[in-house]
DNA sequence: ACTAGGTTCAAACGGCCGTTTGAACTGGAG
DNA sequence: CTCCAGTTCAAACGGCCGTTTGAACCTAGT
């Protein structure tokens, strides 16, 4: 591992070429399922450059999330227009949260990385996740408050949130075999849009309604 | 591989403990995570029981997926009250899927099996999903049809049905991390229940409503 | 041009993986 | 009780994994 001396030009170039290919073969395999052979054959360089670089396979996978963290953030940052209407901050999330269905670039590689994440957190992730994520999360939160009853309680908000995520994810999880059977759904630019549109719409006239105050506690699980 | 000889009572025996403890393993590690070794180490049983018994460590899994989805089905036909509101039914509906987040039995982890099975789907898995799961896609279909106005399409249903699950699988798939910062909730029957309740209304609400009627197509991507 | 140190490289290491092997064991039909 | 097909078993095989090694190769500072 480089000791904080100098780092020539060609080195940064080759992390840079190991981070790259690591950020597909990562969101393509998971964590465990990529492979070091796979990535250095990828990026075109020495097998033993990952552990020189980056210490090791788990450093490199940190430093794979620094990059794509960073990268999410800042996207979500965009310029965006003075003060929008919740509905229309609303539906920019969503399409947001969907990009990934069409897009086939290191954004959608990060968002899958993610994914792995929440099915099997890694123990990288979990330090990562606690420190990092909290002020994403307080975004999406802010705006499902806009929607929820003046007084709803925080954890309302972020089931609400959680929520929200959770409409987006699942099509962009199944993106590939919505266009098999059963589905057949034909998934081009025109068809996110007015899925961005419908999940927007659903999403925010169930938030705008409290639950039925209080439900009929024997009833339902009775039913079982 | 026995071929279709007689099978005696002990060897039946070791099919079940190899089959239980696989879909543990699989639920926990998904199908390349999970070792054949540990899998005969959990069930208590010679390692080279599973490619006698079931050819390959590919032949187990399609064996566990069988298993799985039996018992879901039949799950899912449990008795209850004839024609109950779609209201009802939806909220039903949804608490079963969160089942998984407090039980810990065959059950979710079967329904875990099928969450890792989304990331990244196995070829024996593409052939079953095609064949056995479109009539459980179907009933939900048929579930959210209720709510949707009159004349929608097939298309916009099963989106429906898709959207419906979606909201129920991301607090199943982060169940275990809800308890942690910066959510901090206390996972219980009586949270599960009522958590239910609210993803049931909001759902239900949502789907009442139709997608504003055709948005307005520059200026919300514009915006990014 | 020289050289010191950062970087690349091919090869090898030990470890876990799924699978195969052939011998030892066992339970139930005759 | 006998016997053999059905089943279990310990051991080994080849293959891929992440990591280490030490020599070769640049490159930038003098």
């Amino acid at each position: 591992m480089p000791r904080q001396r100098k780092v020539t030009r060609v080195a940064q170039l080759t992390r840079e070429k190991i981070i790259k290919a690591a950020s597909r073969a990562f969101a393509r395999d998971g964590y465990e399922g990529a492979s070091i052979r796979a990535i250095v054959a990828a990026a075109e360089v020495n097998q033993a450059a990952i552990n020189y670089h980056f210490g090791s396979k788990e450093g490199l996978y940190r430093a794979v999330l620094q990059t794509a963290l960073r990268a999410l953030m800042s996207d979500d940052d965009a310029p965006q227009a003075d003060k929008p209407s919740r509905e229309a901050a609303l539906r920019r999330f969503v399409r947001g949260q969907l990009r990934p269905m069409t897009a086939r670039d290191e954004l959608s590689d990060y968002a899958r990385i993610f994914n792995w994440e929440t099915l099997r957190p890694s123990p990288v992730f979990r330090k990562f996740m606690a420190r990092e994520v909290a002020p994403f999360l307080a975004r999406v939160t802010e705006l499902v408050r806009r929607f929820l009853p003046a007084k709803g309680t925080d954890q309302e908000a972020a089931v609400g949130a959680l929520w929200l995520f959770g409409q987006c994810s699942i099509f962009v999880r199944n993106a590939e075999q919505l266009a098999n059977a059963p589905f057949r759904l034909e998934i081009d630019e025109r068809f996110v849009d007015r899925l961005a549109d419908t999940i927007a719409t659903w999403a925010a006239d169930g938030l705008g309604r409290r639950p039925t105050k209080r439900r009929l506690r024997a009833a339902p699980t009775a039913a079982e």
